[in-house]
DNA sequence: CCCCACTGCGTACGGTGTACGTAACTACGA
DNA sequence: TCGTAGTTACGTACACCGTACGCAGTGGGG
């Protein structure tokens, strides 16, 4: 009964050295950026053990000295890439403004890390830096006169909104990344058939969108009209009811 | 130059049959039902090739003759499964009821398949379905007098709420399934570490929250008072201003 | 000092998606 | 009517994947 079977523990709880043999020529830090640069240059399904193992120069059945499963990886990396995100000594006092500086980080962090939407859906829990996150953001809830558990919905809601979007914008090229053809193709392609379905006249509402609005849309504009919308439906205009 | 390898189509694009050679022995329906039977009973991780053949009676080859690539297999699900949204006749003219229906409507199929959040996210497109579900809600959409661009958008949020909201309820359990140990250990043990993070005095708000909520949270109720929420942020309460 | 927990890692097993070759079959052009 | 070309079915094979297990070597605690 040596313990090596995985058991039921949080990795974060696990300690990363127990102090008695050599020391490890590794540490989980150095695992965890290794993984975080190959999924970002090559795309979340090239971060295998034996390819994080090669990169950092040995063998694939080291790593589980320092990560028991792989899908703990992933929990480690969505950690630090969330470790990202860059707080001030104090909330500023206006709520609003702090969450929209929030949500625009938040942004900025899945455009560097293009993999985070597909991985956050299955690792996400109570990481050190998740934890983090959520105190700061209750820092700045705190002049909102609203119940506590109405305010967790808030900062859910503000998170997921900027998953959402990033994920859709993201959807396509990540799609489109180590397939045998270009994003312009397979745009090309898709596009041909929605044309094609609309034409047929099933979807005249459809029709009358694309008809109507070849407009360029300015991405960045509606994100941020979408979370000043989002904050508002929280906070009510105050006319005194 | 038979054309074998994978071209750049969307699987919609290419017709179940080429009038040439022997009846196929299924159909795509065929075995996009028997995934989506094999999904909801073991999870999204038991779909593959050589199981869905093997359920079907075939071999694991014969599959690639209706679907080319294992990720169109992922995004005829999503499009089965959107299909099944129940429309009525006509939109009620309650455009505000009718996007709650809906969110309802999608709540629902996804506890029935709770592998959806985690495939939408990868496998999304212009499905046949989703193009039904689009042009329904637009049509519903006809009384609110906004751009069509910010109707989009309000389909979207309410769509992406109901698969964040579903998708926390169900992380646990999703993770659970399939692991060694029970759901009711994970949670304890999950619950041990928060709560010895928070011992450490290094969040107070944390803290807080978690020592004046223990109340039990009525789901149905805050998932209907989001997407309330939500509705209400794009149509303000007409103040006249 | 010596023991043993720990690190590093090679091997191996059971799984995955899917490229390719082959045989059987059928609808169409001549 | 009869090739024949294109399609279906599917067995084999390859390159991966996560990871269980066993062993050698190392260095800190009793």
């Amino acid at each position: 009964m040596t313990g090596r079977t995985a058991e039921p523990e949080v990795i974060w709880a696990r300690p990363e050295r127990a102090g008695r043999g050599p020391k490890p020529a590794y540490s989980r830090t150095d695992i965890v950026a290794v993984a975080v640069r190959v999924a970002d240059a090559d795309g979340i399904d090239a971060v295998s053990m034996r390819r994080i193992a090669a990169e950092l120069g040995c063998g694939t059945m080291s790593l589980y000295n320092y990560v028991p499963r792989k899908e703990d990886l992933y929990e480690l990396m969505v950690d630090a890439v969330s470790g990202e995100y860059e707080f001030p000594e104090e909330p500023s006092g206006d709520w609003r403004a702090d969450m929209t500086a929030i949500a625009h980080q938040g942004r900025a962090i899945m455009y560097r890390h293009p993999w985070l939407a597909r991985v956050m859906t299955t690792a996400y829990g109570f990481s050190p830096n998740a934890l983090r996150f959520l105190e700061w953001c209750l820092g700045c809830l705190t002049p909102l006169d609203i119940p506590t558990g109405l305010k967790m919905q808030l900062i859910a809601m503000v998170n997921g909104t900027v998953m959402l979007t990033v994920a859709n914008e993201q959807a396509m090229a990540e799609r489109a990344r180590g397939l045998p053809w270009s994003e312009e193709e397979e745009q090309a392609v898709r596009g041909a058939y929605l044309a094609g379905q609309v034409a047929t006249g099933r979807y005249p509402h459809l029709a009358q969108l694309l008809a109507e609005a070849p407009a360029p849309v300015d991405t960045d504009e509606i994100f941020a009209m979408g979370i000043a919308r989002l904050l508002d439906s929280f906070a009510p205009p105050v006319t005194g009811a």
